[in-house]
DNA sequence: GGCCAGGTGTAAA
DNA sequence: TTTACACATGGC
């Protein structure tokens, strides 16, 4: 079976981040990070990119908190799910607020445990948090991935096989920083998968 | 007009 | 333990 080195090797040979910042998702290591890896799921990003827009000056920590329920539900409408995204993004930001104090203390110290005990947060959206917003070696695995490695012919049964089968791969042969290859990985992955119009 | 999008939580079988 | 369903807007 084909490994995620050579697979990342692949994806690197088509130049698909060009046009990217060097992590790929956009104000990586910020609070923005957070609001967005809750307001892409199940939704595009070009939906996100309008809430975030609605949202601008309230995207860091302290100021998000300042918005109540009614008025971040506005915000985030273009992104759908709003009803839900908007309360249990309240709820994290005030618990980041609670145990962390700022986020920098967050970025440092908080766990993927964590991160999934929080109400709306499910193994994507805390690897995204981990990854793009807290510089962890942590890989992101979505529908995207699942779809481009199935053009490999590598088919697993769950996200934490997903996980492991790219982790590994890298960790194996990359003496780097593995944060910034996890994190460019991901996104040549999400980029590729775009470009050739992949499908479920 | 129907289908899908960078998931997650809950409830029923 | 597995499967089904709700959640919602916007682009194609």
């Amino acid at each position: 079976m084909i490994t995620s080195c050579q697979i990342y090797r692949k994806l690197e040979a088509m130049e698909l981040l060009q046009s990217s910042p060097p992590r790929w998702w956009p104000g990586a290591g910020t609070f923005e990070v957070v609001v967005g890896a809750v307001l892409t799921q199940n939704t595009t990003w070009k939906n996100v990119e309008k809430s975030l827009l609605n949202l601008e000056g309230h995207l860091t920590l302290e100021n998000f908190l300042s918005l109540d329920e009614e008025r971040l539900k506005n915000h985030i409408r273009p992104s759908g799910f709003y009803n839900q995204k908007a309360p249990r993004l309240i709820s994290l930001a005030k618990q980041i607020a609670h145990d962390f104090h700022t986020f920098e203390h967050f970025q440092t110290d908080v766990s993927r445990e964590w991160l999934l005990s929080q109400k709306g947060v499910g193994p994507e959206t805390a690897d995204s948090i981990l990854c793009y917003g807290c510089f962890r070696n942590e890989m992101v695995v979505d529908s995207y991935t699942k779809r481009v490695l199935r053009q490999y012919g590598v088919v697993l049964s769950d996200y934490h096989e997903y996980k492991a089968f790219l982790e590994n791969g890298i960790t194996a042969h990359c003496r780097e920083d593995i944060n910034l290859i996890f994190s460019r990985f991901h996104g040549m992955i999400v980029e590729y998968s775009k470009k050739m119009k992949l499908k479920a």
